[in-house]
DNA sequence: CGCCGCATTGACGTTCGTCAAGTCTAGTGG
DNA sequence: CCACTAGACTTGACGAACGTCAATGCGGCG
């Protein structure tokens, strides 16, 4: 892991609307500017913290893609999330000022270190951004209230196909095709994920494949029926 | 639904070690008691909100349990949790300003109501509230994703355990026994939380009490063989 | 070239969901 | 107080969905 220790500014970032709250004075923008005081590259496959690690900093993700990792003693492992650029991770953290699970790049990713007692001290000063906390923390609530209406009670074809839309939308909230898109993460991953095993999501892409909605290559997937994709996790067959 | 409009401090709570960050000064302590400005009960059955109602404060249990779901399009419902005295609902409707779940009590219940921007300038007043409010929002996090990993990766007998160990502590650490549980909600709603069909949830009961492990008459839950019922989470078979 | 990790596919078994019948309980009204 | 009923719970028989085990394919890399 390499650490470069140079000022960013989340003013010319390019995804300062999706990190950032809208509509500042510039004031409080020069402010928010003091906030990210390292960013931090780390390479595919390495950690950017791990599980029992004391918690002081969250970390907003400029390039590259993550997973999110819970593990129990009994050596189960639950992957929680794929986190993309713009999206912050570590709110896990705060609560016993330790990390609960290990973040693992997909891919060489780059990352803005925001540590949180400066994060605290600027939002007491901003109220803007202090608002905003509360909004990234209660999106990252909502988001997993979904994810356990489909781990609890959606067959393994519609777990998929909620997965591929769930990435196809934020590909395209990213300014990336909709349709075609490059998966970092492995089938292992995507299964553990989605509450299913390998052999389940390997079957369940071929036969979306067979059916002509979806077109997958090892990791590269094209979306060739939207409707019908969308019209899998929306209906119910029971009346 | 009545409303009361009296004053309730926070700081004759009895509740409130759980609810409120602890070691104030005694000025922040007159703060945070203009907080809660009203007491609400709630009847059995009754909504304390809904999906889609409009977000402004976020609600202590001071008596009472509740259950929130989440309900899409199609019909489909989760359960997400069940809360219970000096737990905060509300959480998820910071995000976009409207609750996305509905809360209902799962018996006669009282809450306190703490309007959010109030809360807001509180906290940016007293900074151990502040930091207090993130940390029960990071709480909710670290406990959602071990309902992920429960759900994604556990049998039902072991989900079924790991659920009356919850409960079983939460009780413990109210003051009320950890082996004797008056459980107050149904087999179905057991069920859509832990993602099994209400048939399951009753043959896992019947089976844990065939083992010796619980007992268990309707509602009326009682815990005979507390390390067995632990070992069911704690113990997998591959190597 | 050969190895290794990842993915796919098939055959089979287990778990859990589905359907259906029957029991128990609490609440209601006579 | 009892009878009646609706709703919640239990239990059994069966089948579908998914996990497990195993064989095979495929692409990347030393």
């Amino acid at each position: 892991m390499d650490i470069r220790n140079f000022k960013v500014a989340c003013s010319n970032c390019n995804l300062k609307e999706l990190c950032m709250p809208v509509g500042l004075s510039f004031q409080d923008i020069e402010k928010i500017d003091q906030l990210v005081e390292t960013r931090k590259k780390v390479k595919k496959g390495d950690h950017l913290f791990h599980n029992g690690q004391k918690f002081n900093a969250l970390y907003a993700i400029r390039t590259g893609v993550f997973k999110t990792v819970i593990s129990s003693e009994d050596g189960r492992e639950q992957v929680t999330g794929f986190q993309m650029a713009g999206e912050v991770m570590g709110l896990d953290g705060i609560a016993t000022d330790t990390h609960t699970c290990d973040a693992i790049a997909l891919e060489d990713a780059e990352i803005c270190l925001m540590p949180f007692d400066k994060l605290e001290q600027i939002a007491h000063e901003v109220n803007a951004l202090q608002h905003h906390v509360y909004k990234i923390m209660s999106r990252e609530i909502v988001n997993e209230h979904n994810i356990m209406m489909l781990l609890g009670s959606m067959k393994a074809e519609e777990k998929l196909a909620a997965f591929i839309l769930n990435i196809s939308q934020r590909m395209k909230s990213r300014g990336f095709s909709a349709s075609e898109i490059n998966l970092r993460m492995s089938r292992e991953e995507i299964g553990s994920y989605l509450g299913l095993k390998i052999e389940t999501v390997s079957r369940t892409f071929s036969k979306l494949e067979d059916d002509g909605i979806i077109k997958i290559n090892n990791k590269s997937l094209s979306i060739m029926d939207m409707p019908r994709l969308q019209k899998l996790i929306s209906s119910r067959r029971d009346c």
